[in-house]
DNA sequence: CATACTGTATTAATCATATTAGTACACTTG
DNA sequence: CAAGTGTACTAATATGATTAATACAGTATG
C-alpha cells in the first residue's frame, strides 16, 4: 500500500498518519470507504497491530476518520463545516514555511504558482502527466 | 529569551532549533550575530548545556549558523546562493500543508493573502520586488 | 449458534531516544 | 594565567515507541 521508513527518527505511527491523511485529503481513499483492517495492515507492513491502531485512533481525533466497532475504519465524510481551530493551526505552520522559503531565495510569485497548480480538485479524475 | 514546553512530546533540542530558526529568519539575530553561548543559555532556560550544543549543532548542519571555537556560535550570512535540494523540500512540506488547507475549506485567495502579507521583510528599513 | 471477521483494551517487556550529569580538552581573549 | 568559548565523551536516567500476548465486545454470515 506504501513504504514506511522504519529507520526513521519519526515514529511509525506518525507516518502513517501523515500518509494516511494525505491519501484521504487527495480522495485516494473516498469519504465512507473501508480502510483496511488493523490486522491486515499490520500483516500488510510488517509492523505489530497495535501501532497501526494507535495511528488509527490519531486520525479518529484529528477527525479524519471514524471507526464502528466489530465493522471496521472509515473514511470521514468533510462536512464543509469550518474548523477554525485547525485552520489556524495550519495556517500557522504555514507562514512559517513561507517564511523559510522567502529566507531561501524562493519569490512570492512561485508560491503562488504552488497554489494555483494545487487548487480546488473539484471535479472528477484529475491526473495530468 | 524564549519559551520552552518541557511536556511538549516535541524534544526541547527540536523546539529550539525551531525557534532559534525563527529568529535567525525574521533577522532578530541578524547575520554574523554572535548566539548566546551554550552554558549561558543552558543556565537562562534551565536545561543542560549538551541539549543547547545538540540544537546548535543541527543549526549548523542546516547552515543557519556557524560556530568558532574558543568565540562562539554566529549567524551564517544568507549568502543568495538557492539551496535547491533544500528548496525542495521546503516546497514539498508546503504542498502538504496547502492541501490540507484546502481540505478544511481555505480558499486560494486566502493562502495567497498570507503569501502577500509576509512578503514584506521584517526588518523595516529594506525595499520591496 | 458457530465461526470469523472487525475494533478495542490491557499488561508487560523491550528498544530507542532524549535528557541530564559530570568531566575533560582545545581554543580565544584580555 | 584566568575566564570565557566550543566540543567530546561516558554513564545514568527518563520518556516514549514498539512489540508481544491476551482478552473482550460487536458484526456478518452460513
Amino acid at each position: 500500500m506504501f513504504e514506511l521508513d522504519l529507520r526513521s527518527r519519526k515514529p511509525i505511527y506518525e507516518q502513517l498518519v501523515d500518509k494516511l491523511k494525505e491519501l484521504i485529503i487527495n480522495e485516494v481513499f473516498k469519504p465512507d470507504e473501508q480502510l483496511p483492517s488493523v490486522r491486515a495492515l499490520a500483516q500488510d507492513l510488517t509492523i505489530n497491530p497495535n501501532t497501526i491502531q494507535k495511528a488509527y485512533r490519531e486520525l479518529e481525533n484529528q477527525g479524519f476518520i471514524y471507526s464502528l466497532k466489530g465493522k471496521g475504519n472509515f473514511v470521514s465524510q468533510n462536512n464543509g463545516v469550518m474548523d477554525t481551530q485547525k485552520i489556524d493551526l495550519v495556517l500557522n505552520e504555514l507562514e512559517k514555511l513561507i517564511q523559510e522559503a522567502f529566507y531561501l531565495g524562493v519569490k512570492p510569485s512561485d508560491l503562488i504558482a504552488v497554489i494555483e497548480k494545487l487548487k480546488a480538485p473539484k471535479g472528477g479524475d484529475e491526473y495530468y502527466d
